[in-house]
DNA sequence: TAGATTGTTAATCGATTAACAATC
DNA sequence: TAGATTGTTAATCGATTAACAATC
């Protein structure tokens, strides 16, 4: 019986749940009810119960829901109990943001190598990890039991380089590139389009603006 | 009369839609039809069609779209036919990052200033633009129209730099740290979360792992 | 036991897709 | 005119919210 398919919505939701339930951890909070995780986190406490019995009943009628329990439980649902080997293609600026940012390690995604063109910044090494040339690629994939990549690239190259890692046997790609790829259906492709989160934000701020503007007007005309 | 409420989903894909246009009319494609369009972006026409209506009527019947003049739509229904000031708050890997990429000035993005609070930081000048000191932040705010912030500094950090943003005026926050904010309802908050989008990504590729798993001990259990 | 809160079913709401008349 | 394709209405599908019996 293959398990229901788990809609992107709920998939969305998953990691905010996640911190918030660490936040609480750290705070050291017990048990937490629907409700009152909803009141903080701003969404129904149906939506909560909801999404968690996707992957199961996590809590207890009259008691909700053991933090340190769900955050561990959750922490399986994402996979973050597991090793994640990666790399990271583009070593600029967000490459090496990505590589200097400590928390990733914690949950488990161990950053193996870095990879770029520039031969200014090959044989560089940032928090440990060396740089190294492009060609050195698929050898370093196999060698290294690696499934994600992270492109930190022009979209001009992001292409070719997403076909040699699928070649090379890469299961994800965390896509920085403002482009799409094609990958086999089998191929985990997550986009993180900065450029059209930008022009969302935009959008926000300018239909505000028009608005007030609007209001500002119709309260003219109504004097 | 206020427009009617333009749904999440569908500011989501505009920038999607602009991009893809881009492309068109980069390669000399002076028109296209929602059909044409739909398979290219692997959407359905259906959805295209309804998305652009919610604000005009941008085709003709029997001709299809002229992707130059949708283009120029879009790009209007975005705001990025505007000019927006842009702060960044944090100039480390992340900060540089968005301050080296160019592509963000064609659209009408000027980042003004950098902002950091670590001394070595302060006064260094990564293209053209000088870093300043976090205490600097509300004059300039105010002598530079800025609104918009990216929030490229830890998350303990984030919400007292949000708070004096708001007072300061700011309309957007661009938040790259890794906690939510609360601002005043007409102050735009756009998140890029990236250790969540990191666990998305760890979901799926795992939930694709399992069910591969699964087949292979139901076709073992077959046999 | 009484009170609290879940898990789950049913009702509602919204978004996507299909269909087709209008029209270029 | 005939063919193509939009704009828009209607049908379907899916996601969210409400409600409540089950139960700790």
């Amino acid at each position: 019986m293959s398990e229901k398919e788990i809609s992107k919505a709920v998939i969305t939701r998953l990691p905010r749940y996640y911190r918030y339930l660490g936040e609480l951890l750290e705070d050291g909070v017990e048990r937490i009810s629907s409700n009152d995780l909803s009141v903080r986190m701003k969404v129904t406490a149906s939506q909560i119960r909801q999404d968690l019995n996707n992957f199961g009943g996590f809590g207890q009628q009259g008691y909700g829901y053991n933090v340190k329990y769900l955050y561990a439980e959750i922490g399986k649902i994402l996979g973050i109990d597991r090793q994640h080997n990666i790399i990271i293609i583009g070593a600029g600026n967000l490459g090496q943001a990505i590589a200097n940012y400590a928390n990733f390690e914690k949950r488990g995604f161990l950053i193996k190598g870095m990879f770029d063109i520039n031969p200014r910044l090959i044989g560089l090494v940032v928090r440990g990890i060396e740089i190294r040339s492009v060609d050195d690629l698929e050898q370093f994939v196999k060698d290294n039991d690696v499934q994600i990549a992270a492109l930190t690239i022009p979209k001009t190259k992001a292409p070719e380089i997403a076909d040699r890692l699928v070649k090379a046997g890469i299961k994800a790609i965390w896509n920085f590139a403002h482009t799409d790829l094609s990958v086999p259906e089998d191929v985990v492709v997550e986009n993180v389009h900065l450029s059209e989160s930008l022009m969302r934000l935009s959008y926000r701020v300018c239909s505000i603006q028009d608005s007030e503007e609007e209001r500002n007007r119709q309260s003219e005309i109504m004097e």
